[in-house]
DNA sequence: ATTCATACCTCGTAGCGCGATGTATGGGAG
DNA sequence: CTCCCATACATCGCGCTACGAGGTATGAAT
């Protein structure tokens, strides 16, 4: 019966996953993984949110895969491609311009 | 038949609205104005999103509204409440704990 | 008389996060 | 040997939200 969705997420698990996979490549898993580890559990990267992001991301020719078989178990390997690292700078340049003039009305208040 | 509308603005209509309430009572129309003006642009709040975010404010008792008829126009004039400032308090807390943690992986690539 | 700014409003669409749920395998505990 | 947990993939449906488009009405300026 939880409800909370946290509307502030829009946008980053597209984000998060572009900037992980710029660093090397990895499967879905392993990305989840990451982001509770990296974070200290400040985010998570559900796989409700997870999956169908990676999928739509491949869709959009903005990651590749490769399955592998790896102790018995199959991985998706996913790849950033050089289409998905043009859209991780705009993603990046976007997200400076909005939260930083967010930042920039809830800092500086009454001056207008 | 433009369809983009930008997911990274999640949350922060109501953000922004509370914020500048927070600092006086104010009425639709300028709270519109206020945002272009104080962000020079870079943010919009329309009017698609501005009065049922209003209206949805106040229903949950965030914001109380009173009209008033000024040069023959009617204006609605909203104060935010003490619910108001409490649920301001959480929502700037989260996005700061959001944002800053988004921009530690964004920045902080590869140590781990 | 027309156009523009002010000032309010609603509707429909589309996008997205996310919990719930499902399948299958390997390893360790009992 | 069985049970459970971690690994590893996946989908579905709900609900929330932003937002363009469209609608009404007034006052001032052209």
């Amino acid at each position: 019966m939880e409800r909370r969705s946290n509307p502030m997420m829009a946008g980053v698990p597209e984000l998060l996953i572009l900037r992980l996979l710029a660093e090397r490549e990895m499967y879905g898993y392993e990305l989840a993984r990451s982001v509770r580890v990296l974070t200290e559990d400040a985010l998570s990267l559900g796989e409700g949110v997870l999956y169908p992001a990676l999928h739509a991301l491949e869709a959009r020719r903005l990651l590749r895969s490769r399955s592998a078989r790896v102790d018995g178990r199959v991985r998706v390997y996913y790849t950033i491609t050089s289409r998905g690292k043009q859209r991780l700078t705009k993603l990046t340049t976007e997200w400076r311009a909005v939260t930083g003039t967010v930042d920039a009305v809830l800092g500086g208040a009454g001056h207008v």
